[in-house]
DNA sequence: GCCAACGTTGGC
DNA sequence: GCCAACGTTGGC
């Protein structure tokens, strides 16, 4: 099983609405390393939910894959900002996984607390920020649950 | 709202 | 295939 993080604008898509829905769709990455993570995905894998452009940001809650990744249909939808005209049903160009919700955080781990924990040092989301899907250790994810606890 | 860092596009 | 110009992300 592998671990992940994914961001979120909360005023987008918050935890809360994961909460509320029980699984969503991921759509609307359009970030080819992002995307790439995403078809490395498996079921079962377990997802660190980030708040971006959040005050503060940080990680909010668990998520788990739910269905691996297949054609994100907005890449389709003419009406849709993440249209991509280049993209063909035969050669999708974007994807998207589901994600199911597992738990919101006791107490949200911010971005803070991430830049000074012990074991976070290597940490994708410090030493590349912008990336908004991004592969964790199993040793992170342990780290910032235990945070969250704290 | 600013802007640094980073990704993508497209001319050559 | 390089790289300048441009666009976006996301912390602050």
């Amino acid at each position: 099983m592998q671990y992940w993080l994914m961001k979120s604008e909360p005023d987008v898509y918050s935890i809360d609405d994961l909460a509320r829905e029980g699984s969503t769709y991921w759509e609307g990455v359009r970030n080819y390393s992002a995307r790439n993570n995403m078809r490395k995905m498996a079921v079962g894998d377990m997802v660190l939910f980030y708040h971006s452009n959040a005050k503060p940001p940080g990680v909010v809650g668990v998520a788990r894959v739910s269905k691996e990744a297949y054609p994100d249909p907005f890449q389709w939808d003419h009406k849709s900002k993440y249209y991509d005209a280049k993209s063909t049903q035969e050669n999708p160009r974007w994807s998207t996984v589901d994600v199911e919700f597992v738990e919101k955080l006791p107490s949200m781990v911010s971005l803070d607390m991430m830049k000074t924990a012990k074991g976070l040092e290597e940490m994708v989301v410090i030493k590349r920020g912008r990336l908004s899907v991004q592969p964790v250790t199993a040793k992170q994810f342990e780290v910032v649950r235990r945070l969250a606890k704290a």
